[in-house]
DNA sequence: CGTAACCTGAACACGAGTGTTCGACAAGAG
DNA sequence: CTCTTGTCGAACACTCGTGTTCAGGTTACG
């Protein structure tokens, strides 16, 4: 409902910016979010031309593609970030983790091929930072729980964050190959990563 | 032991092949194992230099790039193969499970580099298929084990084989990232995926 | 041996996409 | 209104790796 002002994303703000500088700024990344999203391998040329705006205008908005990949995955992060701040994190583990899964399946499923750009053209280490908020998220939560007792404790949390992770990319990849039904997916994953994670120690 | 003739990986055979061209040809696939698996945006002259061998000549034997990545993947999946021949997954489900992971963790990490490549210039699809050997190996497996009721029987067994895909190269990220510590991950592996398995059915 | 298969290096054509430059024009801010 | 900031399109230079061609030398193989 509110507007999402959460810190200004990226780039130089010479202090005098143009309204209409700003506006197209914003359609280009949305563009980007867009062409990348269905197309890995989507030029420069066609993000400006369904901004609405000239590829001049784009690269005075962002100096290499690379930027404007990085700009793209940053706001999907951002949008998805709205969502899971939404998502109830207190009390039972296990359940929370539930509602967590659900929450970041949706996001990482709409924004899968978006990422796999990323990949292409961002060090690996770049893209890590970009998860560092959600991956937070998810650490503080299993932290909880292990110290709750609900979750099992002779696994590092880093490597449960990592788990989860995996599944989820795992379960995006089969979905977009066709081996499985996005309605199942959700449930799969809580299937396999709740059990993965309370499992008792020795 | 014996040598294995594991139908002819790929290209022409014109019948009257010279020894030292079938030669050549085999240390360009090394050549291009190693490479690709050191950095995966390896140049095709720089596979040719390493092989001792003309860019030309790679060429006569590999009509393109893709063509010759194809080639390495091939050739890495063959030495996989023989070493999983050599796991024994008779007996108990969870044992056995355990002995192939272990396995599969070992090419896994070996190979990891060269799999990102083949994701950059290959069609998902024929990456799947390179990959169809072990995987049913793998489901194999997992199907006597929910058949004797030592695996869950809730999820389809495919989907087991996926989580456990999932995590074997999630766990190869963290590694090659420094997160992880290659000498623990597959125990780490293991203790995620078992439990995910034999999880009670509701 | 002699022939066919093979290798060679250098040169070239090629395509594709990126990033840049130009001069002129439009639109915001004060 | 005027100045600054931003936008436009078209053209350009450039980089880079791929894949191909050629003419000549080498090696296997019967």
């Amino acid at each position: 409902m509110s507007e999402q002002r959460s810190m200004p994303v990226a780039g130089r703000m010479p202090a005098n910016q143009r309204a209409d500088a700003r506006r197209n700024r914003d359609r280009i990344i949305e563009a980007a979010v867009d062409c990348f999203g269905r197309n890995p391998d989507a030029l420069v040329a066609e993000v400006a031309k369904q901004a609405g705006v000239g590829r001049v205008t784009l690269y005075s908005h962002f100096a290499t593609r690379a930027e404007l990949v990085a700009a793209a995955v940053q706001r999907a992060m951002d949008v998805g970030e709205t969502e899971w701040s939404r998502v109830e994190l207190n009390g039972d583990p296990v359940a929370a983790l539930t509602r967590l899964i659900d929450s970041s399946w949706e996001s990482t499923e709409r924004s899968r091929a978006l990422l796999a750009v990323a990949e292409k053209v961002l060090p690996q280490e770049r893209i890590h930072d970009l998860h560092a908020r959600p991956a937070e998220r998810v650490l503080e939560l299993i932290t909880r729980g292990q110290a709750e007792g609900a979750f099992r404790t002779d696994l590092p949390a880093v490597w449960l964050v990592s788990t989860l992770h995996s599944v989820l990319h795992g379960a995006a990849a089969e979905v977009d190959a066709g081996r499985l039904d996005a309605a199942d997916a959700a449930g799969y994953i809580t299937a396999v990563v709740l059990p993965a994670f309370t499992a008792a120690r020795d």
